[in-house]
This record gives structure tokens, sequence and C-alpha cells, in this order.
DNA sequence: CCTGTATCTTTACATTGTCAAGATACGCTA
DNA sequence: TAGCGTATCTTGACAATGTAAAGATACAGG
């Protein structure tokens, strides 16, 4: 029975307030300029601190990029709530929060798919980024019911999960400003243009 | 007029040989642990000689990427020789060439796309980088040379360069191998399914 | 031949991740 | 409640890194 909680060092929880900290730092300079020891400093605590919650360097990111995956899943089920509760259109809500988050969080984005630095045999990673896939995989083949060949059905959906990733991809690097000029579209506009590209992997009525 | 060619100095064409290095290092150790030192040590020359004729690690990346995007479309000329004359499979042709690319040189291919360590403005990589997407341009403008509307040409445009970018970070992240298992098909059966892929976007004839 | 310049090496410095040792605070037990 | 063990955090140190400055070397031109 501690005083006010569970506090169990005067200093708050600190492996949370390091995950805050390591994301502040990574989105303000970049995955690649990301460091350790400015983190730990964010934080305000010793540069050496962070190995007592995570091992290593490894262990921090492969913790934020777990919890990167649940909030993945969190903007797509946002998107999904408020879209028609059609097949089609709950496909086009789980790109759309896909896209949201990719550009929300550019820097986790690419710490969770385009780095080497988290350990993909992290439990909670491997756990988040496996709930993630199938939340798409179910998208996806619920949009072809009848689809008995099985190698039919992942090519489809590893072709939707490609564009999907492969326009996020594009967007957060600002080789589709140029030819997309989202940034200068409504919400209005820009959903139904991410949408229209979706869509052109799948025949369905639109 | 010098003794055998061109020899600025004893040492031979240092610059050449330090992106040669460069590149194999890039190989060995991924993007991430990329080593200006190691990259320097492997062409038998002091860890400062780089910034004689790179500036900096910027510079030297920087040049090595455009150099990338000079050999991703020899891959994609070279697949476009060997393929039909028709849009449809120049096009095809295309993407296998960005997908061999990609898978040849997983590093380099992160390096042009996924990083922010070269300069997009670096002379070189903003000309040679711009010719690749020109390429990609006209293959898929060529698909629908009777589309007046060129909102949606750029859309379609879009979703081609989404669809084959994405799968190659897909493959080369190695999250496509369990669902597509490309490693376990012969070289035609692998090529027919990105053929698939690719083709699922445009209502063509396949 | 000699001077200037381009090329390369050496040295130095700040920053980084990691490890080891010391310091501090907490929980448990007697 | 007092003391001890342990988890937590700090300090100090080390090797590796990118970059800048200064020194050394080789080449070219007058």
């Amino acid at each position: 029975m501690a005083m006010t909680e569970k506090q169990p060092y005067h200093k708050g929880d600190l492996p949370a307030l390091l995950l805050q900290a390591a994301e502040q730092e990574l989105e303000e300079n970049g995955l690649e300029r990301f460091s350790l020891r400015a983190a730990a400093k964010r934080a305000n605590v010793s540069h050496a601190a962070p190995a007592h919650h995570f091992k290593d360097m490894t262990g921090l990111l492969s913790a934020l990029a777990a919890d990167g995956y649940r909030r993945l899943i969190t903007a797509q089920e946002k998107r999904q709530a408020q879209a028609g509760s059609g097949k089609v259109e709950q496909f086009v809500a789980l790109g759309l929060g896909y896209i949201d988050f990719a550009e929300a969080h550019p820097a986790l984005f690419q710490l969770m798919f385009a780095s080497e630095k988290p350990d993909r045999h992290h439990l909670d990673f491997a756990k988040t980024s496996l709930a993630a896939f199938a939340k798409l995989q179910d998208a996806v083949f619920a949009l072809y019911p009848d689809e008995a060949d099985a190698e039919r059905r992942t090519t489809l959906l590893m072709t939707s999960w490609s564009v999907v990733h492969g326009l996020a991809e594009l967007i957060i690097s600002g080789r589709a400003e140029g030819p997309l000029k989202l940034s200068s579209r409504t919400p209005d506009e820009r959903d139904a243009l991410i949408r229209a590209i979706l869509l052109r992997v799948h025949e369905v009525e639109g």
C-alpha cells in the first residue's frame, strides 16, 4: 500500500516518461538523428538511466515501436467508427487511418516499418505488429468472401498493403507533394483522393 | 599529357574508389550502421581523406544515391529490353526493374528513398532522381493516351508508384516473405506474381 | 629549381552508446 | 522500528564516430 498509487521511485513512472521523451526527440530530430542521451536529458534523468528499464537503445525503440502499432490500430479504428458499416467503407477507413498515422508521426512510422533499430523479436513489437497486419488482412479478405483461391486472396492482400504503405512512404518523404498537392486540399478532397487510389486495386463499386 | 591516363595522385581515382567502398560498407552493414571512417579504411585511406572529394558524409552519400538512381534506370531498361514492345509490357518491365534493383541493393535503395542523409538539392541527386520519376511517368501516361483529365492521370501515376514502391519496401524489409514466399519461387513465378500485383491497378488486358 | 596548390595524413575535439562502479531510496524481515 | 538487500539512478570511463584544423606530401607551372 503505497502513499499515492504506485510510485516505485521518487521520479514517477520513468519508463513512460522515457517513452514520451523519446518520441518527442524522434519527431523533432528524425529517426536518423535520434539520440538516447538526448531522450534521457529531456526526461531529466542521467544518460544511463534508460538502461535499467529498457536494456539498451534497441529495447527502448522496440517498446516505442510496439506502442506505435497500437496507436496505428487506434487511428484506423477511429476512421472505421466514422465510416459506414459496409465492407468497402471499412477497408477504405483502414487505409485512411494508415495514412493519417504516417502523416501525424512520420519518424515513428519510419521506426516501425523502415528501420532495423527495433528488434522484431521483441515480444510486444511482434505481438502488436502482427495484430495490425491481421486487421488489414481481415478487411481485405472481407472484400472477397467468395474467393476460394488462397493464393489469389494473398495477392490481393499484398497489393492493398503495397498501395497504402507505398503511398504513406511517398507522402512522408515529400515525394507525393509535387504530384498530388495534398497540403493544398481540404480534408474531404484529400480523403476522396486517397480513397480513389486505394480502391483502384479492387473491382468494387466505389 | 600524363604518363598513363589521368592520375591526379598516386592513389588512382580516389572518388570512385570511395564510392565503391562506401557502397560495400552500406550493403554489408546496412544504412543505419554505415560509417564514414569504415568506408575510408576500406579504401585504404585516412578517415579524413573523403572530405577533400566529397565535403562530408552527406556529400558522399548524395553522390552514391545519385549513382543509385542511374543504376535503377539501368535495371529498368534491362527489363524493358527483354520485354515486348507493347505499352503494358513496358510498364510491367519498369516495375520489375524497380523491384530487381531494390532486392539487389536494399541498403542503397533505402538511402535513395527512405533516408535524410543524402541532400536532395545535391545537383546530381536531383537530376537523376527526377529522370527516374520521369521515366515512370511516361510509362504510366502511355497506358492512358486518351485520358484528358490531368488530375486523373496523376492519380493513376501515383497509384502505380505507390504499388511498386510499397511492394519494394515490404519485400526488402522482409514483410512480404511470409505471405508471398518469393524466395521459394522460380524467377518466372516471381515475375508473374509481381506482374499480377502491378497490373491490378490498371484496367488493361493482362 | 622553386613556389604554390591540390591531395592526403595526423591530431584534436565534441558527441554518441555502453559498461562498471558508486550512491540513493525503497521494501521486506526480524 | 532498525537494518539489510535490492532495485533504481548517477557518475565516470571507454571506444567509436563525424568534423575541423594543422601539418606533410606530391604534383604543376613558371
